[in-house]
RNA sequence: GGAUAGGUGGCAGAGACGUUAUGCGUGGGACUGCAGAUCCCAUUUACUAGGGUUCAAAUCCCUACCUAUCCUCCA
C-alpha cells in the first residue's frame, strides 16, 4: 500500500505481505470524555492497520495513553479529585468508546506512567549528548543544536517570541525549546529522577515509549493533524537527536480534523459531541461508515444528516449481504473479480476508503438487483463483502440468533398462507412476533425476505 | 501576519488532462391488504473568479477571493 508522507509529500510504499511493520499512533490525554474527533482518527487507523493485516502484513500497533499531564492535574484540582484516579476513570471511558466502534487492532496500549523509567533513560541519553539544560521549573530540550528542526512544520524562532509573557520559560535559550521533565509543584503526582522530583513532559512520553518498544526504527507514525506542531515536531527532534538518523520513522501520516458547522470540534470551543452521545443513537458500524466515508487525511464536517445517510447505506449493504443466501444454481452472474480489483486498487492508493465504500455500494446494488445470484457469484460476493468488512467494519453481520433459519422460513410460509386467505390480522401477528425476536420481514417483488435487526 | 491544506451539482464526497464517480435529498412512476424494502425515470454540460499552457483542462501554471487547521492546550 502507498501512503502520503507528510514530511516529504511523497507516496511511500509500506511493507508488504509477510513483512513486519511497526506502527505508532498518538493516543489521547485522558482528562475528559472522548469526542467524535478522537473517534474519527482512531477509526481511520484501526481500519488501516486491519487492512494491512488482511493483506498479510504483520503489524505491531502501539498507542500511548497520556495519563499524567497538566490538563489532568488541573481538572483534578477543579473537581477536588486525585489526578491518577481521574485519569483512570477517563481511560476506562476511552476504552468504552473504542469498544463501541470496534477498534480492537491495537497490539499494545502504553501508559505514560508505566514508562517513567524509559522516559528518564531517554532524557539521560539526551543529556549525555548535551541536548538538555536545566531551568528552575524543569529540564529542557535544546532545539538549536538540531540542524534539521522544522521538517514537519517549520516555525521561525523570531516569530515565536512575539507576545510571550515574562515567565520562567523566558529563560529558555530558544523559544522553541520544550520541557522534557517538569519539576513537582505542591500536591502534584511525581516521580524521582536524577534532576529532581517531577513528571515527564508530553513530547518525550511518546518517543520514549516508541523507541523503548520498537528499538531502532519504526515504519509509521500517525496522529490527528492538530498534533503536527509542536508535538510531532518535538518528537521528531528528540528521535533525530538520539538516533542521528533522520529516518527513525519511515512515514508520518495525519488524519484530517473533524469539524462541526465549519469549525474544529474541540473542548475549548465547546462544540464537541461525545462518543457517548453518538453511541446512544447509532451503531458502531454506522459510525465507522460515516467516518470512513471520507479520506482519512481530509477534513470532514460532522452532521447528523451524515449519520442518517450512514444508517441507510449500511442497512442497504446488509440487505445485499443477506440476499446472497438465496443463491441458486441458475441465478444471475456477476463479475465479482472486477469489483474486488476496484476495491483493492482504491485502498492500495493512499487508503482511499471513500472509493472503497462506493465500490461496496455498487456491488450491493448489483446483488440486490439481480438476486438470487448463481451459487458461484454469490459465494465470491459474500467472500468479498466479508473480507472488506474485516477492516471496514461497516456491515452489521450478527451471529445467528436463537431462532433457527428453518423456523423462520416455516413461519414465513405460514404467514404467506394466511395472507392468501386474506387473514391479515393473523398474518400481521406472525410478522410482529418475529419482529419481537429481532427478525424483520420484507415483502419484495419476488416474495418475502427477512433480516436480523 | 506566517506556515499548511482546501474550494466539485440542493447536500456529503471521489476523480487529477480526453470516457456515467458514488451516495443522500427532491420530483414522478412501478410493486403493495398494510408496513417496509426494492426497482425504474428525472434532477437533461457540478467543478470559486479571472487569465494562461494545450488539439483537449475540474484536472497543469499564474493572479485574486473565500474557508479551515496550526503558530507551544488539542486526535
Amino acid at each position: 500500500m502507498k501512503i502520503k508522507d507528510e514530511i516529504t509529500g511523497n507516496m511511500n510504499e509500506l511493507p508488504g505481505s509477510g513483512q513486519v511493520m511497526k506502527v505508532y499512533v498518538c493516543g489521547p490525554t485522558v482528562y475528559d470524555s472522548p469526542h467524535l474527533g478522537h473517534l474519527r482518527t482512531y477509526v481511520a487507523f484501526d481500519a488501516m492497520v486491519k487492512y494491512l493485516r488482511h493483506r498479510g502484513v504483520e503489524v505491531f500497533y502501539v498507542q500511548n495513553i497520556t495519563d499524567i499531564d497538566d490538563k489532568i492535574i488541573n481538572r483534578a484540582l477543579e473537581l477536588k479529585e486525585d489526578p491518577m484516579e481521574l485519569s483512570r476513570q477517563y481511560t476506562e471511558k476511552y476504552m468504552d468508546a473504542m469498544k463501541y466502534a470496534g477498534i480492537n487492532s491495537i497490539s499494545l496500549y502504553a501508559k505514560a506512567t508505566t514508562h517513567i523509567k524509559d522516559i528518564i533513560n531517554q532524557i539521560k541519553r539526551l543529556e549525555k549528548k548535551e541536548y538538555t539544560y536545566k531551568l528552575p521549573d524543569g529540564v529542557y530540550f535544546r532545539v538549536w543544536m538540531l540542524k534539521n528542526y522544522g521538517r514537519l512544520r517549520s516555525q521561525e524562532a523570531s516569530q515565536q517570541k512575539q507576545g510571550t509573557r515574562a515567565t520562567v520559560s523566558d529563560l529558555k535559550e530558544d523559544p522553541r525549546d520544550f520541557a522534557l521533565w517538569k519539576f513537582r509543584k505542591d500536591g502534584e503526582p511525581s516521580w524521582r529522577s536524577p534532576w529532581g522530583e517531577g513528571r515527564p513532559g508530553w513530547h518525550v512520553e511518546d518517543t520514549a515509549i516508541a523507541l523503548s518498544i520498537f528499538g531502532r526504527k519504526f515504519h509509521l507514525h500517525g496522529a490527528g493533524r492538530d498534533l503536527v506542531f509542536p508535538h510531532n515536531e518535538a518528537e521528531l527532534s528528540i528521535m533525530t537527536a538520539l538516533k542521528n538518523d533522520p529516518e527513525v520513522c519511515g512515514s508520518w501520516i495525519y488524519t484530517g480534523i473533524l469539524k462541526i458547522n465549519g469549525e474544529k470540534m474541540s473542548k475549548s470551543l465547546k462544540n464537541f459531541i461525545s462518543v457517548e452521545e453518538l453511541m446512544e443513537k447509532y451503531s458502531g458500524e454506522e459510525s465507522r461508515y460515516a467516518f470512513l466515508s471520507s479520506n482519512y487525511s481530509s477534513e470532514m464536517d460532522f452532521s447528523w444528516e451524515m449519520m442518517e445517510e450512514a444508517r441507510k447505506n449500511t442497512s442497504y449493504i446488509q440487505t445485499a449481504y443477506l440476499r446472497l443466501a438465496e443463491s441458486k444454481e441458475k441465478g444471475a452472474k456477476i463479475d465479482i473479480t472486477a469489483f474486488r480489483k476496484q476495491l483493492y486498487d482504491a485502498l492500495e492508493a493512499d487508503f482511499n476508503t471513500r472509493e472503497a465504500i462506493s465500490v461496496i455500494m455498487q456491488l450491493s446494488r448489483e446483488i440486490i438487483k439481480n438476486a438470487p445470484l448463481e451459487n458461484g457469484s454469490a459465494m465470491k460476493a459474500a467472500k468479498l463483502l466479508k473480507d472488506a468488512n474485516t477492516f471496514l467494519g461497516i456491515i452489521p453481520i450478527r451471529e445467528a440468533g436463537e431462532i433457527k433459519d428453518s423456523t423462520i422460513n416455516s413461519l414465513i410460509r405460514l404467514r404467506e398462507d394466511l395472507r392468501n386467505k386474506k387473514m391479515f390480522k393473523e398474518s400481521d401477528s406472525v410478522r410482529n412476533a418475529l419482529k419481537d425476536s429481532g427478525i424483520i420481514l420484507e415483502d419484495g417483488v419476488n416474495g418475502t425476505t427477512w433480516k436480523r435487526e
